[in-house]
DNA sequence: CGATGTGAAGTGGTTCACAGCA
DNA sequence: TGCTGTGAACCACTTCACATCG
């Protein structure tokens, strides 16, 4: 449609929100599964419970990018899995670099879907001397002094970090001053960064310390809404919990000096 | 981020918002370290710095957890420290159990930031045979079929899933039935659940989807700066977009697929 | 004074509900 | 008829700005 040209509210000419963004992958995987069993078109609510959200979100996220679907029928599952990859920029090659190959990293390289969608390690990069030269993943390390050189040669923009938190600043700023503008920080600590360069954050202990407020927050709620956060519950299948070591008494008293 | 939206939103006196939740291991963290280097208070300002946020989001997170600072002076670390923990739960020890012992699940397992500040591994899990009994971690790799024991005997109610992604849901399952209400899952897949369980989720494939978005649109806006690999994907963006015929057939671009 | 704690204003995201179209 | 696409209401979180108090 000439008319077509979905009308744009003038503030924002090519603004997606980050929260859609965020959701797009999952669209993507849930299309891509789709297509794989030859399903040729899905509605939002079909394809909106396979990526766990709910269809009117979906169909809000989907407006974003244009109007894709058809009224009465749905999505085009093809149609629509190319066109979030394009909007994504996975119809191109990226090429990443990683850095730290200890266990993490190691997992990392040889985890699947990193290397599938649209990316392909470039090198993997360590400071040890003792691991240059070892492949891994089928990839031999590079020793971390060719860092520049291997980011220039690859073009590399994307990198991971996956070293100890005690390295991640400084192998973090060498990646910058390298080109890198993207990175994915496994580190347990606050990268900082110069305007422009985007970084995102996995941390498995903040992940886990998140579930565990919840989970004490159930076991306290059973009964009716009481007051106060009540600590020390503990156990939640009447079985062996230990009985944790917060002897402290009610909320707000003495500043117990915790374990580190 | 955040998964396991299904929450009973009643009558919640006690209520932390969940961004601020999200954010309080990030604040315990930089709290531990200035402890560990014995400084005795922090200003917001110098906290959020630390933590990577700004000092009034810092500040009004802290007001729901209480007033705990000085007017002009700033927070006493120690303190801080132990009621953040306190109201993480991280007082109390959580036994955990992981599931999937693979190159991540190994990974994790060795992972130190996992096992300090409350979590301690009560058993890793997985299905293969040849696995059960080897010693990851230090802690011996037990069948799956003891999974159901395994839990209750040790009292645990958050579980880690690191198994390829077709067997999740299955492994989600018994985990839920055996009492487990918070998980932590690595694979790429969506995981359904009863209501009262939380699962967050990592996916380290999206993670980088979601920086390659952002790294194109950078490519396609500046002029300059290494796009050794970055053809003019851009160029689509810009000029066709939804502009052409019908939602269908519109820039003449093909539905490539992309692979799994 | 100086930094916290917090109403109030602002921003962004979700949900609703229905108009519009195949 | 059925499902998409979207304005509008709603809600959660962020930021501002300043009263408050050690």
């Amino acid at each position: 449609m000439a008319t077509g040209r979905t009308h744009r509210p003038a503030t924002r000419s090519r603004g997606i929100p980050e929260a859609t963004v965020a959701r797009l992958p999952l669209y993507l995987r849930a299309l891509t599964a789709l297509s794989e069993r030859s399903v040729p078109t899905v509605s939002s609510e079909e394809l909106a419970a396979a990526a766990g959200v709910n269809s009117a979100k979906l169909r809000k996220d989907f407006s974003y990018l244009g109007s894709y679907g058809t009224r009465g029928v749905g999505y085009d599952v093809e149609y629509l899995v190319y066109q979030i990859s394009r909007e994504l920029g996975l119809t191109q090659d990226w090429p990443i670099v990683m850095v730290g190959i200890g266990n993490l990293g190691a997992a990392l390289a040889n985890y699947g879907g990193f290397a599938s969608r649209g990316f392909r390690v470039a090198a993997l990069i360590d400071a040890d001397p003792a691991m240059v030269g070892k492949p891994v993943a089928g990839i031999a390390v590079q020793h971390i002094d060719d860092l520049e050189k291997i980011i220039e040669e690859n073009g590399v923009s994307i990198g991971v970090i996956a070293t100890p938190a005690g390295a991640a600043q400084q192998v973090c700023d060498r990646l910058v001053a390298a080109g890198v503008t993207s990175i994915l920080n496994f580190a347990p600590t606050v990268l900082s960064v110069p305007d422009g360069v985007d970084v995102r954050k996995v941390d498995l202990s903040i992940e886990l310390q998140i579930l565990a407020f919840h989970e004490q927050r159930k076991a306290g709620e059973e009964p009716g809404v009481g007051e106060a956060v009540v600590p020390q519950t503990a156990a939640v299948r009447g079985a062996a919990a230990p009985a944790a070591g917060g002897p402290k008494g009610p909320d707000g008293d003495l500043p117990a000096v915790m374990p580190a």
